[in-house]
Formats: structure tokens, sequence, C-alpha cells
DNA sequence: AGTAAATTACGCACTTTTTTGTAACCAGAT
DNA sequence: ATCTGGTTACAAAAAAGTGCGTAATTTACT
């Protein structure tokens, strides 16, 4: 999954989506804003060191915004850009196909016996 | 990315989609049957045993068919079970959002100035 | 009054785990 | 020997987890 220039848009997306968090971030910060400790909450199994590596990533993508403000103890809060609110319908979709999906008969077609021709 | 109970079914989706090649496949296989060399040509980069393992994993989520037939030399192919048909419209949506939104303005919110109140 | 501890959102260095690549080997007909 | 589609063992690379340090203020206790 290293950086590579991609031709195909493919590529770019899953660039950005693939893994555990990035989709999992996005259905929490669905929700609204949240704060740090409060997707850490969302999340438990999430590092702290993971938490901000991820975000950062979607930051730079376009996708979540961070807005932090002066003070200690330190306030951090994260929501979605409009280009994030509109990545989550299609999120949304892959959930609800893999749901659906999950009913679906098992393709047993293994080794089929044909002739070679 | 490891084999986890998952509560949220994006996490079951991300399981099978994440990486760099999983989409990639979708991307090609979309086309019609394929073989295992015709799949190595269309990318060239991946590794020869990369694509056995991708291509069993999709195997077992139900998402690409796989057929086998006698003689040598040997001759598998690959195609789209419906279930992943389904799919190949959900990924391109994925793609259209990644040009469309490439063009966005950047969130230049950064480090916002505020009161900690 | 003085001090210790908690709080919040990280950054950094280090270790472990997971993923991916490499290369060699296999089958058996042409 | 070559072709195809694999498997396996080993090595390299990447991703993820762990734990410590930081900052200024509040709270908790003596």
């Amino acid at each position: 999954m290293k950086n590579t220039v991609s031709r195909c848009p493919i590529e770019g997306v899953m660039q950005v989506l693939s893994g555990r968090w990035p989709t999992l971030l996005l259905y929490y910060l669905k929700d609204g804003t949240k704060r740090f400790g409060d997707l850490r909450r969302d999340n438990p199994t999430i590092s702290h060191r993971m938490l901000t590596v991820e975000l950062r990533k979607l930051e730079d993508a376009g996708i979540v915004r961070r807005s932090a403000f002066e003070g200690y103890p330190l306030r951090v809060e994260y929501d979605l850009t409009p280009k994030g609110l509109e990545l989550v319908p299609l999120i949304d979709a892959l959930g609800q196909w893999w749901v659906r999906a999950a009913g679906y008969p098992r393709n047993g077609i293994r080794r089929a016996e044909a002739p070679a021709g």
C-alpha cells in the first residue's frame, strides 16, 4: 500500500480508505463533531498513535477537518468536511452490500470438471 | 487488519477490500472472465504469490468464482459472482467521488484560534 | 500555603506483528 | 524445455502497538 502514482481512481481512494480505521472513524464522525478522546472511547482498541496517524491522513485527504483551540487542557475537535460527508453514503452502501450479501449461497463451483478445449 | 469479530458491517467489508489489490482485481474482472495470466498482464506489478493469495481471499468472500479445467497446460478462469457484480457499481462510485472531490478546496482551517471555554 | 496528581492531545523512539516480495519447486502433456 | 497455475519457506518491508515526555491549568490533599 505504498505511495504509488495511481492511473486508476480506485487506487487513489483505497490508498486513503484501506485499513481497519479510516472507514470506522468516518462512521463515528458522521454523528457530528468529536474530540480526540471521544474517538478513543468510541473505539477503545485503537492506539493513540494510530488515531493521530489516521486522523492526519484523513485530514490530508480533505475528508476530515481538525480544529485546535488554545488553552489547557488541550482541546481539539474533528468533523467531516463536505467532501467527507459525500463519502459517508458510499461507505454505508458497502456496509449494506456486506450484510445483504452475507446470506448469498456460497459459490460451490470449485475445481470444475470440463474439457480443456 | 487481522481477523477480528466485527460488530460493524464496515469492518467486515474493509477486511476484504482493504489493500492495493482487491478493488483493482474487481476492476479488471468486471470486463468478464479472465485467466490467471491475464490478470498478471493486466497488472504487471503484482507478484505471482499475491495474485493467488488475493484471488483466494476474494473467492472465499464469495466475490470471485474460480473454475479450474482439466488438462495441461493448466487452465483456470476467474469471474465475478452475482455478489461480486453487485459490488462493482459501489466501487465505481468511490472512484467517481475521488475524481470529483479532487478539485475541492483544501480545508484551510488549521490550529483555529478560539477561546478555550 | 505547598505539593502532588490528573487532565488532553499529541510527538518520538522502540518493539512487535502483519503483510508483501523472492526464489525455488511441483505437475504432466507438448 | 516449456507452458500454466500454483505451493512453500524464507527475507524484507510496512503497519501497528507500547511507553515515555510535554504543556498549563485545575483539583485533591496535607
